[in-house]
DNA sequence: GATGAATGAGTGTTCATTCAT
DNA sequence: GATGAATGAACACTCATTCAT
């Protein structure tokens, strides 16, 4: 309902200002979310950090939380693209080592992200109207299908152990990530959580390569 | 502000019989907040769930927080006592598995426990208001103690490589299980979430051993 | 809904005693309504004041409102009582006099009974429903009649002059008492109150006998 | 917290105009007060007295209490206003005589104002939590004091006997004002308060005369 | 008669969303 | 397109009153 475009490969010059602006509500709104929490923040907070007016906002998301599911959309894509390099890796062991240390050096920029993203019920399953709930649990899924293409390609090249799923292993390794993450944030952000990598993927790696 | 006893040994028959209500009041609003999540909870759904009035439940609570609150402090308590046998293990090692397995069969219980927590801000370094909150995360970090004093345990024993810091593989293996009870819960519940002890653990050890 | 005697000249000791107790409950709730006003004053509060439960206050009074009106009507019986023997005065000017002394006196000890008067709108013509507002008035203009029939028998044997009507008379000496009460509760009861009594009179008489 | 202007001498037209709605809704929410008083006036019934939405009211006021405060001070600031010719008269005495004219006619056309204020706790030593409370306190305050000081200064002209305190003087007068007005608004406001003016003034200016 | 837990209508306030200017 | 005032449904919580024990 807000972009209805797509029907000219090349946007014009009036849509590319439109969508500049688009981002720069959606990132002051982020602002906003980061300090406040989804329910917390108000809309005219928001569109006071934006400096307009609600009504504008208005203008160019239909609702909360739909700005709320964008600005989550938006990292996604972002970590996905950040994550290509680390794809091409020949060994896929040594694609997950890069996956970690991506997404751990991605965190270590935008750790209030992955708050969010908890408050916001990455995990219900039980609040169906989520809109943000759905888009957010889509995109982390799509996340854990990446680590777990490179770990069933490990297996099966024999770089790792086979009398464990892969799906054990993927649960494993994003979940000690998402355990470093939270030790990190409740230290309140000191030190680099991507200094973490190394010992992360050691320990995962000594047990999942050992059989 | 709510229970004034404690100071007579031997609970009367009302007093009994009042925290049995009580209970029963906490069990009913689990369920509801189980199925709508904190925000989308309304205390008249909680009171209609639990077949009184919305008074009644302001006669045994002060507050919808203070609800939610006590339904994860109630099952800490359970959770912490079931893991006394667990922390009586010989060796350092054996503890932590105990603590894993019984951590995961609690879950296969009550994981709707899980994605409450997750949602009620576990990490909400942002809202410190939160009554309950603050609860939840303390009751968090005092199993996170636990597990710490048995990796520490394990380190100075031998029993766990000592190049990688306890606190590492405290964050490593709780995250790994919370992986673990994610998934389950994305695919529906499917299956004993504590069927995948055994690899977890697995997994863990020998990284955890190796050096 | 409340007396159902009356039927019987002599009250049974069981009346008798019912009626104590009934007015110890009065008291109690006087000592709360006195302390937070007639809004804030809770029947719990009440009850706990009067060391029974809320359920005994509702054997006796039929509501709050009730009780507030009983308390009223009590005192104002109480202060016509005393006013009996300055009404049997030979002089209505010591009549009127002697009304204004024994009125500040009476506040000297019930202070409070005045702005709890005022607080439940003893000028509410505006809000019908109040029964406490109705009756409270009722007793007030009693007391106004009696002033006014001293002033009137003034006025008629010469003793007042004759060109201000009896009624603005009232007016003015009962409105000068309130006035010499409210700066005395500003001051917080800071002396005794009917030390102003022959200063209040002084200035009322000098000027209503003069012509 | 309301208005933030103040910073321009110049306010503009927007500011001006909501200012003026701004009124008209505290006249609304005035005539609402008047009918039924403080506690039973809801927001929803002076949100259609005004023909708005309940919000709207939000927008201009931050609580119930702040409109009746607002309502309680504009009076009192014109009332004020109206006074000041009075404070310029030659004699003392003619400065009281002219305050208590004034007043007089001021209630004839709001004399609801009084009840309201009578209701809302002139006397109310009890509640300080009372916002609206405090506000009505410090502007009576500040009219009695207006009234103190053209009494002190009679006195000391020798114009007003030296022998009752000017407290004792002003609360006799300005208690006779409101006797007056009670009475008047008993009598369902037949008749022109201000007419008796006159014999108050003769009342208590030959008393006040006399040594 | 005493008790006090249960009741549920009632209310001030919030805030995402709309829409006239 | 921008604005921001208006909207009104929604909701946690209160407390006078009732009534089963």
């Amino acid at each position: 309902m807000s972009s209805k475009r797509a029907q000219s490969a090349r946007p014009t010059p009036r849509e590319t200002a439109r969508d500049a602006f688009r981002i720069s509500l959606r990132q002051a709104a982020e602002r906003v979310f980061v300090r406040s929490g989804f329910q917390a923040a108000k809309m005219t907070e928001i569109a006071a950090a934006a400096g307009v007016a609600v009504g504008t906002l208005y203008n160019y998301f239909d609702s909360k939380e739909e700005i709320f599911a964008e600005i989550f959309v938006a990292h996604s894509r972002e970590l996905h693209a950040r994550l290509q390099p680390a794809l091409s890796a020949e060994s896929p062991v040594a694609r997950l080592a890069s996956i970690v240390r991506t997404c751990l050096e991605y965190m270590d920029r935008h750790g209030a992200l992955f708050a969010m993203f908890v408050e916001r019920g990455g995990m219900a399953e039980y609040d169906l109207q989520r809109l943000g709930g759905e888009v957010c649990e889509a995109e982390y899924a799509r996340f854990l299908r990446v680590m777990g293409e490179a770990t069933q390609a490990a297996i099966a090249a024999g770089e790792l152990r086979s009398d464990v799923s892969a799906a054990t292993m993927v649960a494993s390794l994003s979940g000690a990530m998402n355990g470093a993450t939270y030790a990190w944030l409740k230290r309140r952000r000191r030190g680099r959580l991507s200094a973490v990598a190394d010992d992360l993927l050691k320990l995962f790696l000594s047990g999942a390569r050992s059989q």
